[in-house]
DNA sequence: CTTTTAGCTTACGTTCACGTCAAGGTCCAG
DNA sequence: CTGGACCTTGACGTGAACGTAAGCTAAAAG
């Protein structure tokens, strides 16, 4: 079992995004620190690694998360966040340790970390859309709601029906 | 059964994002129709329908979308792939038509509007920050190829097996 | 007039992403 | 040495989001 390549491995990745003032430096961490960390079950962390998301060692009986495996786990919490499967999570993290240098292989990483860049910025683009809408709207509503509260100060009568769009 | 206030009608919102030079202003849709255009299954609207995210009027049995429901699916659509469950998509819809306008509901509602901003937010940066990862990524594994490429093309030794796309 | 097309409802099946017991092993404090 | 705290492996359950098949109606097309 050649460990392979692994261009970029995840704790350059996380570490540096992770940068800690304090001294917590652990190198190793128990499936329930993790769970506790990052809010998940032992359930969930064991179902990860029956789907080949993550790849804890062993001592003895006990699962030992190295701090790659936690970047992964960090990883795969952003991409379900994002509305990814956790099938299509396993493939990207997948692309990060190609299994060898081969040419052919190495472009179709590539083609696929393209691809996931586009399917990334439509889903950015997205979000930017619904934010906008979402500020418009709340934008209108709270003028309404000022007119309202003016309104409802100045005179204590009856309140009529003030508009209808359709 | 007052059809309340409806403070933005998905109408105006979409319409305007959807404005189309051809004439093609139809102000009503079958559901193969919308199917078709939005590349999904009658049972999904359908089902779409039952969990209350759209309410089509009938004629007779048959269903009939306005626009304000074709506009409503464009929305679910967008949710769903940013990653909200339909009770979640149910909900912000539900924000856009308010049955009353109590001050009080109003400031609900600006409240959970601007709740959702920021989870949008939020989701937006994270997606930034896997697309940047990624960017960098493909740059060291496009460096690396065209460094394999430069090898391989200057000692023109032996073909070793070069493809195996599973 | 039959067949195709489009739609309807009812209802069971499926996949994903876990939750929830059940039944036990290991180690440490009291 | 006994009770927690923490871990293990099954295995069945569950909610979400549909798929799929069966059987029916109504209209259009050949």
């Amino acid at each position: 079992m050649s460990e392979a390549l692994s261009i970029l491995n995840e704790d350059d990745l996380a570490d540096v995004a992770d940068f800690r003032g304090d001294g917590s430096r652990k190198p190793y961490f128990t499936i329930g620190e993790l769970a506790k960390e990052f809010d998940c079950t032992l359930r969930t962390l064991r179902f990860y690694e029956d789907k080949g998301l993550i790849n804890p060692k062993r001592d003895g009986m006990n699962r030992v998360y190295s701090r790659r495996d936690r970047a992964r786990l960090k990883l795969v919490l952003m991409g379900k966040r994002v509305g990814f499967s956790l099938t299509e999570i396993r493939d990207m993290l997948d692309l990060y340790d190609l299994k060898d240098g081969q040419v052919t292989q190495l472009r179709v990483a590539l083609n696929r970390f393209n691809g996931q860049i586009s399917v990334l910025e439509k889903q950015r683009d997205d979000i930017e859309q619904a934010i906008a809408e979402l500020s418009r709207t709340v934008a209108v509503v709270a003028g309404l709601l000022r007119q309202k509260e003016a309104e409802e100060a100045e005179s204590e009568g009856l309140l009529s029906a003030a508009s209808a769009l359709d």
